[in-house]
DNA sequence: TCATTACTTGCATGTTTGCGCAAACGTGCT
DNA sequence: AGCACGTTTGCGCAAACATGCAAGTAATGA
């Protein structure tokens, strides 16, 4: 590892894919859901609890697993939908220690 | 304090704000320009490294200041625009405790 | 007071985004 | 194969957004 300048970190840092990703209330309602679910869910269920079309959920959670925030797993017809916490946090972090 | 449950706590983090702020390209470019520069800049000199129109990034400074990622002070005719580091880290680092 | 400089704001315009609907796709069951 | 169920995707529409231009405001100096 080449020492870097708080500079050159922060903009490595500074993506704006994971805050486009974040940005969105019924997006963020749907990571609500996620978090507060004890195991993963499916769009059906996603979208009972945010007022939004099954559609719309499905979209909003694609841009989601596009920014690695939550990640898909088929199950037979349905597909759940999981919170990946870890990179999430893991990028923050990295932000604000970049700050 | 109250303990509170994982999914309160991060309801509580989850503001779209802070995120809408800083998901625009341009804006993102104004904060590594503000982050690398070595005083406060004003919004002409931050206008010359990010190929926009003045009105553009005074409209962008205000959206960043509004969510109290930056900061303005008045400086005779110029006003100069610094990071407002700690509220933006503090921020970052309560979600990605939260999660 | 008038002119100049620096920034902000109203307006018009083109682009992006979120949304619902309907059709397509994938999976499991009979 | 045929059907039902869950999810994704194409399409059109309306609202939100970024942008440049021009007019407006604030501060400094002649």
């Amino acid at each position: 590892m080449t020492p870097q300048r708080p500079t050159a970190t922060l903009a490595k840092h500074l993506q704006t894919d994971l805050f486009r990703a974040l940005c969105d209330p019924t997006r963020a309602e749907v990571l609500r859901r996620l978090a507060g679910a004890r195991r993963p869910q499916t769009v059906t269920e996603i979208a009972h609890c945010c007022g939004v079309h099954i559609s719309g959920v499905s979209r909003h959670l694609a841009v989601l697993r596009r920014a690695g925030v939550v990640h898909a797993v088929r199950e037979g017809r349905q597909v759940r939908y999981q919170l990946d916490c870890e990179n999430v946090a893991r990028t923050l972090r990295g932000l604000a220690d970049a700050l």
